[in-house]
DNA sequence: ACAATAACTAAACGAACGTTTAGATAAAAT
DNA sequence: ATTTTATCTAAACGTTCGTTTAGTTATTGT
């Protein structure tokens, strides 16, 4: 995404707003994932030409990581309430819930553009987005054991074993918002969260 | 795949087993995916030409769906298991560990083609493939309800929760043992049972 | 007013995909 | 031995992909 400083001389304005066709390309990868997207596709979906997609993201790639940065300042709000939360346990449950609706909420047969992310790229070989997706994993597991620590009683060994117990039920949560209810969904973090 | 039947005269023999070479490609799909692998790939792989893998198996399509069908066959002697046991839980518990073992037998970064291909095909539209997801998962779904039905003190929506609650976790089983060690996996078993 | 230039449209690019086909080869049938 | 035909090789097919480019339009600076 060009900055603002970078645009020395303008000849001509943008007759469309980064930000703003950057959020539709965003739910198009997040239906149908990266590859079945096509550039035609994101051509009619932003309603900009593939000259202005390329000047503005230097290709389908570039495209992607900015689509996937909004979603991540999207859910960085829920993520930011796990961080700040003193309940511990209570905390991460909330998240759970929390993040289910936030998938819910636009469309709900889409999952979490993350998790999606993760299963699509972990049979191909992209280290930038590989990077990327440890970063959020390796963070968001980091939160979990700092929440899962406000329980003194636990020793570290278990501490451990919660916090990638709850990665992994994370993880069958979004491939289940594609398919199941939000009842059943419910059950499932409501059964999780039963043994810890 | 040709039957035996329909080769009524035969004027060369074929050089290659059919079995052997869906063998091959289930493999490289295991590995790839299907989108990713491309008949190039599978020609090299399956050591035979397109033209032989075309009149064998119809297209790329159809190829995948025999590989489906071969790793079906395969997993099948651990459902069977699951399907003949009399402990119930502890049967399932089993099933679990041994899916993961089958999974990590031949190679420990390719996880559960089932699971990769019901990921993969969730975006798009192919009821082809969409139904044979769905009744293997359906099965698998009435097992584990007969398998909880043992504990005769259960209700039946205790039972629907707690068989919901076990396909999801084995949904996140399968993405889990293509990024988490072995030893992980196990602790993410062993707690999921512990509430049951 | 006019030159400079960024943003637009639309066509074309080369590469890769899945699929088909023309022709050579080898085994069976007569 | 010759014809027939299934299987082989290898080249080509038409599409679609992501990407680039040539040419037009609109805004800015002088």
């Amino acid at each position: 995404m060009s900055s603002v400083f970078t645009e020395r001389k303008m000849a001509r304005k943008k007759e469309y707003n980064e930000q703003e066709v950057v959020e539709k390309a965003m739910h198009l990868f997040w239906r149908n994932g990266y590859e079945t997207t096509s550039m035609q596709m994101l051509e009619k979906e932003m309603g900009i030409n593939k000259f202005s997609i390329y000047s503005s993201f230097g290709n389908k790639h570039g495209l992607f990581l900015e689509s996937l940065n909004l979603y991540k300042s999207k859910v960085s709000a829920t993520l930011l309430k796990l961080k700040n939360g003193t309940e511990g346990i209570e905390d991460i449950k909330h998240f759970f819930m929390d993040s289910v609706s936030f998938d819910f909420k636009t469309d709900s047969t889409k999952g979490c553009l993350l998790t999606n992310t993760y299963n699509e790229f972990s049979e191909k070989e992209d280290e930038c987005i590989t990077l990327q997706m440890n970063t959020f994993m390796d963070n968001l597991k980091s939160i979990l054991i700092e929440k899962l620590q406000i329980d003194a009683s636990k020793d570290e060994a278990t501490i451990l074993k919660q916090a990638n117990y709850l990665l992994l039920a994370k993880h069958g949560l979004a491939a289940a918002s594609r398919v199941n209810t939000k009842q059943e969904i419910e059950d499932y973090i409501e059964m999780t969260f039963q043994n810890l």
